[in-house]
DNA sequence: TTGAAAGCGATACCAG
DNA sequence: CTGGTATCGCTTTCAA
């Protein structure tokens, strides 16, 4: 078995053709003080003409460093991972990193195989959201004793052991019944996704303590895993037209509702519908629709500045064991 | 600045523990015939107790393959990317393989500049879909010349150098136009994504020629490079409900169609709406339209496949420049 | 201002 | 069956 690429012209090769050292060439390419603006001339000439490409396995191999970072997310979706990965590659492209993505398809243990493969391939950081099935930071212990910086995103636990970045929940629900409120809503139908799932539970909570405060208010609630659940569930439900009032808390929960509306020509009847989204697909649904944007895209730039933060320290050798949870 | 992650447990540290040579250690681990069990038993315990992680910079500096390969795409939408890099990872995660993603924003001199980083990463291979302002292959002959294996996906140019893997665009629009033709639909309005690509025109060609077969049909066509402006457009044009017929090239201009269908109460009344599309979004928006699905995890894994084919090829050293265009 | 030389960690060839 | 050793390409002291 051959080399699997053509053999590139090396530092080595560099230095024999001018006749001077390696270390000197090295030096020059990256601009050294200490040599002399006439070698640094030769040197880069001679580099520019042999298509000189300096090899990064040997540099990461020496330096210790692989500007890479890895991403684990428990499912790659429409909605929500073409905004994160832009906003994520926005940053760290930026800086030179270059990031895999690794998907855990809601298994944990696919997750737990992810933080090994990521161990091994020697990334200089992670960025991870955790699966429905997670339930605690054990198999991210190991993380920490290795000194791999971590920012989890997203999807937490509660026992959360890293610096973390989470949209403001809480926030967003009461922000949504509010537009309902104010709207005259008295029939509302809440969608919400995983009931297991923090992120489920903290924005029940916030919404119906919210519209709670309305006593007049009549709030029905419906749990769906998925976009065809729920509409499966409001084929059933939609019998008469007196919901006035629609709550959904998440693009997918959104789109199983539209898909719903549309089907029985409730769309454009007298009723409001707001959601929680990430809010790339839902400008196309209908106009009247209303919105609680969570930005992924935004959510991916402050991660991974959190974590190329704390690469950059854990480089420095600041030792601190940051937890904060970051709402955005 | 110290090294970036704690000093983790080396060949030679196995080798020192168990007073045998380094190169004893290393056969044991990857089960080399030559090594008696007794050792294999002792080295691989020692490695298991002592968390031995071999150091893929070390290993992939001496074998010159990194089992990392680009992905470059020209930008990052959620109509397709989700479902390319499912397809993606599906065949290369299993084959022990990573991917960058690496987007171009549509501009070629990010595309030229991605090219450059894949080859400075040393990466195995390229999967590379073009942008719109790519006019020819220039750019990638550097590729051919340092045998880093390619595959072109998607979006590509007429004078490919490389392998590719694309959608039947003229059947798939062929087909639309025979369900509208079939439906009975005399006033069509066929509406296309960006006049100069080449998938556009494929499709254009095809479905106008499959339609031009009926002359009683009425056909208007347009041409919009956004969802956004399809909707700004038809909100225009629709201004009676003579269409009976619709066709979306594209996810991306079903969404514009969509939308302004919506807002006009038009989408249950009477029409047909039929479109090309990727298939993971286009379930929620209605029932009553009807889709030719170019099916993006297909093509990613075929593409994926074809590439891992290419780098087991130049590794044995076949050099035969393949060139083949495959329609999925 | 420049050079020599020591590794980084794993692999593989050649001996024994 | 096992050990010694050169090597991959680059960075980085230490010496000159």
């Amino acid at each position: 078995m051959r080399q699997l690429q053509m053999r590139r012209t090396t530092l080595k090769d560099l230095a024999e053709m001018l006749q001077i050292s390696t270390s000197t060439v090295s030096r020059a390419l990256k601009d050294h003080p200490d040599i002399s603006s006439a070698v640094k001339m030769k040197v880069k000439e001679a580099a520019e003409t042999f298509n000189y490409v300096p090899n990064d396995f040997a540099v990461n191999f020496r330096k210790k460093s692989s500007k890479v970072i890895g991403l684990i997310v428990p499912e790659i979706t429409m909605f929500f991972i073409p905004s994160i990965i832009k906003g994520i590659s926005s940053v760290l492209n930026k800086e030179g990193y270059h990031f895999f993505i690794l998907s855990s398809n809601d298994s944990f243990e696919t997750e737990k195989e992810h933080i090994e493969t990521c161990i091994n391939s020697r990334v200089d950081g992670i960025l991870i959201s955790l699966t429905n099935e997670t339930k605690d930071c054990d198999h991210l212990k190991k993380l920490k004793e290795m000194e791999i910086p971590t920012i989890i995103f997203d999807k937490t636990v509660p026992q959360n052991i890293f610096e973390s970045v989470i949209f403001d929940n809480i926030k967003n629900a009461e922000l949504c019944a509010e537009k309902l409120i104010d709207q005259g809503c008295k029939n509302i139908l809440a969608i919400f996704g995983d009931e297991n799932l923090e992120i489920t539970q903290s924005r029940l909570i916030s919404f119906k303590s919210s519209i709670n405060q309305v006593p007049e208010i009549n709030l029905s609630i419906i749990f769906c895993k998925s976009a065809n659940l729920v509409k499966e569930k409001l084929d059933l439900l939609l019998d008469d037209d007196s919901i006035d009032g629609f709550f959904a808390m998440s693009d997918e929960t959104l789109m199983g509702l539209h898909s719903s509306l549309i089907k029985r020509s409730l769309n454009n009847t007298n009723r409001k519908v707001v959601a929680i989204s990430e809010g790339t697909l839902p400008k196309y649904l209908d106009e009247t629709y209303e919105y609680q944007i969570n930005d992924g895209y935004e959510m991916g730039t402050f991660a991974a500045i959190q974590l190329l933060t704390s690469i950059k320290k854990e480089a420095s050798g600041t030792h601190e064991t940051e937890t904060a949870i970051h709402q955005i």
